[in-house]
DNA sequence: TCGCCACTTATAACGCGTTACAACTTTCTC
DNA sequence: GAGAAAGTTGTAACGCGTTATAAGTGGCGA
């Protein structure tokens, strides 16, 4: 039985393919999505090719992808688009899950503008990156629904490669820059915390994408979340301020829910 | 191909292996496989002859889910093992997510045991819920994890089948016995806290479900989410005790983790 | 009992993701 | 420039989910 069939040879180009997506152009952020294994000296005109090959394949798939959905995503057709062979998208990502997965880590720039956000309470903060974080998907929601529908439909490789270590330091820091200021308890792990707010802001995602919650009930829960998670693990002194926001966002989910309840009797 | 289309004589172990969990067979209420909700008049010998087959194939559908996973569940495979053609799942179910959906509701049978739990304090109560459906999941892994991990890369639908009003019913009692306790603040909106609580169960179940969260880690994260969001909506009187058991779930869940990370590095 | 009809069956077909492999073309090395 | 190395291309194939269709079968009403 030749089970060696498997033959992860072509895996290789999965392992290395991070080295093209940070390379994208509107990103400019030039972060380093995965481990860089490949070997810095080969800048020759042969990988030169093959980056320009995974880049119309990217180009081809988000154009596919925004214009017809999921389904319109087909090997062949987006070989086609791409002016390439049917092989080559296997050579270049592994599978078609890989190029999904590259087509959203081509997109990811929040940090660029995450670093605008100041504000003086780190609490508002954090929210305030959650409502940013929103109006980046929300902002093309056909292209993002679909992409997130499949991701999260692979398996769990790739949503570990979106929930890297640099996003972890990135949201670890405003979590600590909370306790930093005194507004947590002495006990509380704000590592742990800080998975705590992940698993919310990942669920209701996932909620959004699947049709069961509406755009504009996106943001008011997972805000809601938040505040909750945070007023759980708040000091005695901050908790107050934090309550506020637990009561406003359910306010604010609340009258939106009755909006849109009485707009569309789905 | 089609030489000894046997029968397979349905082997007589059928209600060994699956006694633990499905053992209840739904007797009274006439199996209500779909939305169909079958008219309780046509009881012929057809229509027995359908719901016995509909039996055989779910019957065979989780058989080979636990025997090899996901990737044994292949249409043809399920068809020759029920002793059917490959169309009759497609006639009787209409899609292979169809027939996954019909495994998982044909075993879930919770209520039961939750009626089981009775315990003084409400937070407790629901906490002590929580450790149950993790037991409940946990007592057969191999099957759970690939089931979920069906259910989770599915259509929407498949998971509001599952988050259905009878589910919600009983949480939502759960929830409400904290507030009528005095426990939460006057302005919590429970089902809204319901829904919150709702999607850290579900976050943390994907995680264990893609294979990122041991077993050992499964129930504490849900029960220190749990913990964080109650006591995020505490009122004043109430709090304390909830932090106590955050800072104990924290506890566990650091303790579990160093135990799982000294005795496999991976 | 007979004929209708609902349903299953067998089988072929479609497009899909994925793999394998023999050419062929381009780049690198000497 | 010659030859080696690398990679793409075209194409065939596999198993998959799903659909369609003709032929068969057995329950049911008359």
């Amino acid at each position: 039985m030749g089970e060696d069939t498997v033959r992860r040879a072509r895996t290789g180009a999965l392992a290395d393919h991070g080295a093209d997506l940070a390379a994208e152009p509107s990103a400019g952020t030039g972060g380093h999505t995965t481990k860089e294994a490949a070997p810095p000296r080969a800048r020759g005109r042969r990988e030169a090719g093959k980056e320009e090959r995974r880049h119309r394949i990217i180009q081809a798939a988000r154009e596919m992808i925004r214009e017809t959905g999921r389904t319109g995503l087909s090997m062949r057709a987006l070989a086609e688009r791409a002016g390439v062979s049917l092989a080559t998208p296997y050579n270049l990502f592994g599978s078609r899950g890989a190029v999904v997965l590259a087509v959203l880590e081509d997109v990811r720039d929040f940090q660029a503008r995450f670093a605008q956000v100041r504000n003086g309470d780190p609490v508002d903060h954090i929210l305030a990156v959650v409502d940013l974080a929103v109006e980046f998907y929300l902002g093309d929601p056909a292209f993002y629904t679909t992409l997130w529908r499949e991701v999260f439909s692979v398996s769990g490789e790739v949503r570990t490669a979106i929930y890297n270590p640099r996003r972890d330091e990135f949201w670890l820091g405003l979590v600590n820059d909370i306790a930093a200021a005194g507004a947590l308890r002495e006990e509380i792990d704000t590592a742990l915390l800080l998975r705590q707010l992940d698993h919310q802001f990942r669920s209701v995602m996932l909620d959004w994408v699947a049709g069961d919650l509406s755009a504009g009930l996106l943001g008011p829960t997972i805000k809601l979340g938040y505040a909750l998670i945070l007023c759980g693990a708040a000091s005695d002194e901050a908790r107050e301020r934090i309550a506020h926001r637990v009561a406003e966002s359910q306010r604010l989910l609340r009258e939106a829910g009755e909006r849109a309840a009485g707009a569309t009797p789905s």
